[in-house]
DNA sequence: CCGTTTCAATAACCTCGGTCAATGCAATCG
DNA sequence: CGATTGCATTGACCGAGGTTATTGAAACGG
């Protein structure tokens, strides 16, 4: 990204961004949208491995990532890493602490990111009085939990093999929601990332990765994928996931 | 639980409801939760292994047990079950597909067992109104979220000699704060669950229970649980778990 | 451009905990 | 009360994946 896009940026509304139909103002009417508009704070820009809040520190409220990604974690006393969830643009992160004020989790950039922010206490209000934005929350909350909900049952009950593969389809996914390519596509986070998402070594990563590429499912350099059989990847977590209804 | 007092609970209100500062009505005036309570369906009671609702049924609102307790769990195709949480009295359950109005989960009583219900219609008119209300709305979907975090952490990052640990605590603190003894109780689930719930399997359950028996950690006879070394049980949790802040 | 650092890949080894199978033990019921 | 059923325990075995150590390859900084 140049410095003309983005300067551009931060005259942005929500209106005119590209995100808005998979970010907070997702089905919003043209007038509660320019009363959220106002409230929020316009696009920060944060260098990589940045750190934007950590155990302990107040609540501020919703962030969306609008370009880069986020990784949310928490940290045994012993510094071992469990991340939570991988942020990509248009997603929210940082509700964690919305039940005690204070954040649990520390969030902290993956990639040059850049995000756009709304308080709490203005959220709360405006909740009072925009029936739809109210429901938009909820709706984000309750999206939230059935993500951590997939993602406990990826680490109570799935192998290595299927645990990588449900990650490469939900990344491939993402990136196909936001225009990009589903099968060609970098990875924004480092084996080690992977891994700890994953709840295996890192080594386990690599030699999955190698053993899916030896099969011809994907082809992958560094943080390059190309998906090469998406049925073969399917295949591998037909039996592991909530059944559809 | 006799009859007489079945009949005398189905009068009761959240005013006289000894839950209360555990539940929904926690911190409200008496001029709000008066305006709860009439919302609030009174408690149903349900046999042991009763299904409450099951994927793809339609999102009714906040459940909170009563009496008894209740289990949420995923499954994968193949029948696996990933228990994501014991709820016991007091404690809120039925918020997965509040996001899509769908429910995602199951959620089954673990014995005899009786709860309140809110329609989520009722909650979001009354969110407009009561802040409070809202607040606590808010507070308890944190809390959720905080659990499946903490849950995540256990999964990816504990040995199975930690996750037990870690379980054990948490039912201990969860009974005294309901003022039951927190040396001695009564598991409500099987050990087929809290295998699902620790994602090991039920064989390892019983190993860690022997072996905590064996070093003098705990006492254990099928159900009823009595802990001797309150410290050992701490220490074997003490790296495992996020840090203080 | 080279030395340093960081991240990823590979290999050898080993252990925790899963799997399978048999047995024990309680509760339930005809 | 003996038979049945379902849950829990125990033991033997073994393999997926963790651990440790080494090498390789980009990225970075002077």
């Amino acid at each position: 990204m140049n410095h003309a896009q983005l300067s551009k940026q931060h005259k942005i509304s929500c209106e005119s961004c590209s995100l808005s139909e998979l970010c907070l103002p997702r089905g919003l009417s043209a007038d509660e949208l320019a009363q959220l508009d106002s409230h929020i704070e316009r696009p920060k820009k944060l260098d990589p491995n940045t750190q934007i809040y950590k155990p302990g520190d107040t609540f501020f409220g919703f962030y969306a990532v609008r370009s880069g990604g986020v990784k949310t974690y928490l940290t045994k006393k012993t510094g071992e890493q469990q991340i939570l969830g991988f942020h990509l643009p248009g997603e929210i992160f940082g509700l964690d602490g919305i039940g005690t004020s204070k954040h649990r989790c520390y969030s902290t950039t993956l990639d040059n990111t850049s995000y756009c922010a709304l308080p709490f206490d203005k959220m709360d209000e405006l909740c009072e009085t925009l029936p739809d934005l109210r429901h938009q929350v909820f709706k984000i909350l309750g999206q939230e939990m059935n993500n951590d909900h997939a993602h406990l049952l990826l680490l109570g009950q799935q192998t290595a093999h299927e645990r990588l593969a449900t990650f490469l389809i939900s990344i491939s996914t993402r990136f196909k929601q936001r225009g990009f390519s589903a099968n060609n596509f970098i990875l924004p986070m480092s084996r080690h990332d992977i891994a700890c998402y994953l709840g295996i070594a890192v080594e386990t990563v690599s030699r999955l990765f190698k053993s899916f590429q030896d099969n011809g499912t994907i082809h992958i350099n560094r943080k390059q994928v190309e998906i090469l059989n998406h049925d073969a990847l399917h295949e591998l977590v037909a039996n592991c996931q909530e059944p559809e209804v």
